[in-house]
DNA sequence: AGATTTCTCTTCGTTGAGGAAGAGATTAGG
DNA sequence: CCTAATCTCTTCCTCAACGAAGAGAAATCT
């Protein structure tokens, strides 16, 4: 109601539709987590761990702004769901590698529906526009990085 | 080591480069809730608002699936972080309306960097290609927003 | 080899958010 | 006009997560 469906409303106003869907990314994220009885930090941990890759639990404790306690309890959370365990460093036996794991149940079992929402989706373009999509993710994904991590070096001021 | 750089990883699984670029929005997104001083659940209950409008604080806590008690506390830190008003509702008098407000000041000085990073990611593109790319946003939205629902209905089991 | 530094883990105290029950106010129905 | 139902707000309680300080183990330097 209000809306006219037939008249094509898309891009009336660009910015309005990115906004809305940052707002659904960002809400099925956090939907996913409660899902997965994932704490807030748990999971920023997570989408850390899955950017970045394996690192050590000073660094992650750095780019989560926690401090050394925070982090080894977070990292025994995360282990004992099965997200990520622990590998030792062969160069340094002090060290601790955390390191994620492939594909967790919990985590999998509730991505599935997006995950087929989304593949559907990308399966009704042609390959050139899928090219063009698949560059704008990973560009995208270098945007946000750096955004992140700029926001991380303003907030430690 | 062990990552041929030279050749074009990029290409050689999609839905690895769909994973980081969901990962590089979410990561984004908690840090900016980490500079506003935003919680989990705040950043939660703003995207409904958001995406979906004006609503009453009962139909908030439903969706976030918190009870009546919390859901006065949420509205009362956005309304006192400046994102949300109270509106009263002229047919019923006991009903509450919270609005997001248009602009708050934090989320817009602390999304301005993404925002100008993705802008000129965006100018780079042909307008055929941004038809293409605004088609994705707003099939994407509705897609995750169904999945969201799903997800909000299986944990109500 | 001994001392210093680095890294991770443990423990205690505190802060914050969510759940449950009850009160106040307003609307609808008999 | 009076009773029942609905909606929001308040209060008390519990629990999980973070910060700070200290201990143990291993690598580096003298």
């Amino acid at each position: 109601m209000g809306e006219p469906v037939s008249t094509p409303a898309l891009r009336s106003d660009a910015s309005e539709v990115y906004r809305r869907y940052l707002s659904a990314v960002m809400l099925h994220g956090h939907a996913s987590a409660k899902a997965c009885e994932l704490g807030a930090t748990d999971l920023y941990a997570l989408n850390i761990l899955q950017l970045t890759g394996p690192m050590t639990p000073g660094e992650l404790g750095t780019r989560t702004g926690l401090t050394t306690g925070p982090t080894t309890r977070l990292i025994d959370r995360l282990e004992q769901a099965g997200y990520v365990r622990r590998a030792a460093d062969p160069g340094d036996r002090r060290k601790v590698i955390v390191e994620p794991i492939g594909e967790p149940a919990d985590l999998d079992r509730v991505m599935a529906p997006a995950r087929q929402r989304i593949g559907e989706l990308l399966g009704g373009y042609s390959p050139e526009q899928l090219e063009v999509l698949f560059d704008y993710f990973a560009r995208a994904t270098d945007a946000y990085q750096e955004a992140a991590d700029q926001l991380r070096a303003k907030s430690a001021d």
